[in-house]
DNA sequence: ACACTGTGATGACACGTGTCAGTGACGCGT
DNA sequence: ACGCGTCACTGACACGTGTCATCACAGTGT
């Protein structure tokens, strides 16, 4: 049995030494070829030696061992919220990634496993991240961000309900949202406010501090929140519903624009008017909230847009001196609709 | 000036030969205890110096370093969709990235820009990642599972329309989304479908494919499909519901679901009656479909759990003798509701 | 006194790359 | 013939880790 002429059959990957061998040159003329490397000069036969034995052997640089010899990488750290995350989130998640992409950026998802704080920190410090933007799943420490400035990232960025020492913190209070909602609700009269609370595990991060703000905006004005309990299913909604009448509210903050239109229409289908007899509102401002009947009272978050944040991620690489700036970004403001 | 006594100011993380150093004991001996080989054995009291002496320092391993020695990694790759993909998707993805975090992997999304096949696959093959999953975005050639192969992958998992030789892949043809809306419609009794394609650029991915499908089921039937360009705003749905009845259809295939509550509520507000004049349908099966008045009828598509992929690739990971065994698993069917 | 055994620890190499200092060849002016 | 500068290229080191073969040493049996 003679072996196969195909090369690609089963070899590993050529390194560059194998390159260089083909090519008839040193393992340095190869880097310095293949990297384009201007302070190096070299004659233009030998360039296309290298370029074609390069591509004969199929030969692909070994990203680990490039960055280990530099002391840094393009990667840009991205905690995975592994919660069953909003369609709004969702968005601004992919844009972010997409942008950071163009940037030349390796984007890497690394999930938190429960673990807390600093013990995040020093997993995701393996990978020396030349950034790393937290999305207020985990509350990083000032030691935590220390740790990951230390390990090479030059950025670290936090979106959360309250700024982190020594991180470029973006701070998003969802307090704010209850509490536009709560303020528009009471304006339009209602003194008797439900909070859906989702019961899906992982969705307190957004829901409690919601409710927070509601009950932050009603405190002496009189009026009452109650929170209620929710799954995202029909049958839950249609519970809910059910005993509608009994818990005698005016009005609904349902948490997101998604539970507002579950809600609404067991609201509609067990005979309550909205909004005559309860006013529902929503939260993220979706597309979806203006098809509906009544179209969906919302409230409007500035989330910034994912290429505003890479931009922010690539310039603190390039410039690291700039001290820590805290932006307070994240407003929200109702959007009165039909439904309040 | 006298230097703060913070240790951990400035300095870079140390290495684990610093750990060595402090502890007193060689840095193999230092390797061993942090990673619990339990082919060497250590004395109890040399463990505890060691990992003192680590926790003191703050002691961060180096991923690349490891890697790079070990010749193997724990990456698996995920090619990022470049394109507003629906909340099926994007709930899928999810999911999987969490199963596959459990099993201790790391996620790395990886947007090929615009590189078509064998390109990519030189790209995604610098990370030497121990499988690939890649969606169909780009469509990887024998060629591309080949290289990735010989750099290390142990599994490279396609999911799309056709298989690829040498990977092991999940068929998913959008066209039988397609096809199961026409036949549903044309059971009916609709013979003038409209198919709606969105006007946003990267789904042709999907929509290419599912108008196919139905051109495919009504072929021979008498049955005709109209294609109609929509964006996914309300402008735009407003003014192909304007020109609705020069149209002269009895029915629409919309894309999918997000599309056809679009569509359906600018045709109602038009005062087309849905289902009487035409009917609408649309595709994913998401929730919101019951909770439209008339409910809408879809298309459900068997996507496999995340967990069961992860599963897929771990398992293909520990044992890779297995011959690409290729899954035909994506069956769809269509959900009759009231819209049809 | 000597060989043997098991324990606990270590020196040295390899992984694949980037880059600095250095080297030989060659042209040119005196 | 010699010095000098430029060009094109190379040898060798370093990055931080895992692991194999080896070694010092104490204990034990003859």
């Amino acid at each position: 049995m003679s072996q196969t002429p195909k090369k690609s059959a089963e070899q590993p990957v050529p390194t560059s030494t194998d390159v260089a061998r083909l090519a008839g040159v040193s393992r340095a003329t190869v880097s310095y070829v293949l990297n384009n490397t201007s302070a190096v000069r070299i004659s233009e036969p030998t360039r296309r030696r290298v370029r074609e034995a390069a591509e004969e052997l199929g030969y692909v640089p070994h990203a680990a061992a490039r960055s280990l010899r530099a002391g840094h990488t393009r990667i840009v750290l991205l905690p995975t919220a592994h919660i069953p995350v909003g369609p709004l989130y969702g968005q601004f998640f992919n844009e972010l990634h997409w942008a950071l992409r163009n940037l030349d950026y390796t984007v890497v998802q690394y999930g938190s496993l429960g673990l807390s704080g600093d013990e995040a920190a020093r997993a995701w410090a393996e990978l020396r991240p030349v950034a790393v933007v937290s999305l207020g799943e985990i509350t990083l420490t000032a030691r935590g961000v220390s740790l990951l400035k230390r390990s090479g990232a030059k950025a670290v960025i936090t979106m959360g309900p309250q700024r982190v020492e020594g991180a470029h913190s973006l701070v998003m209070d969802q307090r704010e949202v209850g509490i536009a909602a709560a303020r528009h609700l009471m304006e339009r009269g209602r003194r008797r406010i439900g909070a859906v609370l989702p019961e899906e595990p992982g969705l307190e991060l957004f829901s409690k501090p919601r409710l927070a703000g509601l009950r932050k905006a009603v405190s002496g004005t009189g009026a009452r929140v109650e929170p209620l309990g929710m799954r995202y299913d029909e049958e839950s909604a249609a519970a809910l519903a059910a005993r509608w009448r009994d818990l005698d509210l005016d009005a609904v903050f349902a948490y997101n624009d998604e539970y507002a239109q579950l809600l609404m229409r067991a609201l509609q289908d067990a005979g309550v008017d909205v909004p005559g007899e309860t006013a529902v509102m929503g939260a993220d401002d979706l597309l979806m909230g203006k098809l509906l009947r009544p179209s969906l009272s919302t409230v409007h978050m500035e989330l910034p847009p994912g290429r505003f944040l890479a931009d922010l991620v690539d310039r603190l690489v390039a410039h690291p001196a700039d001290r820590a700036e805290n932006h307070d970004l994240m407003g929200a403001h109702a959007v009165p609709r039909e439904s309040s």
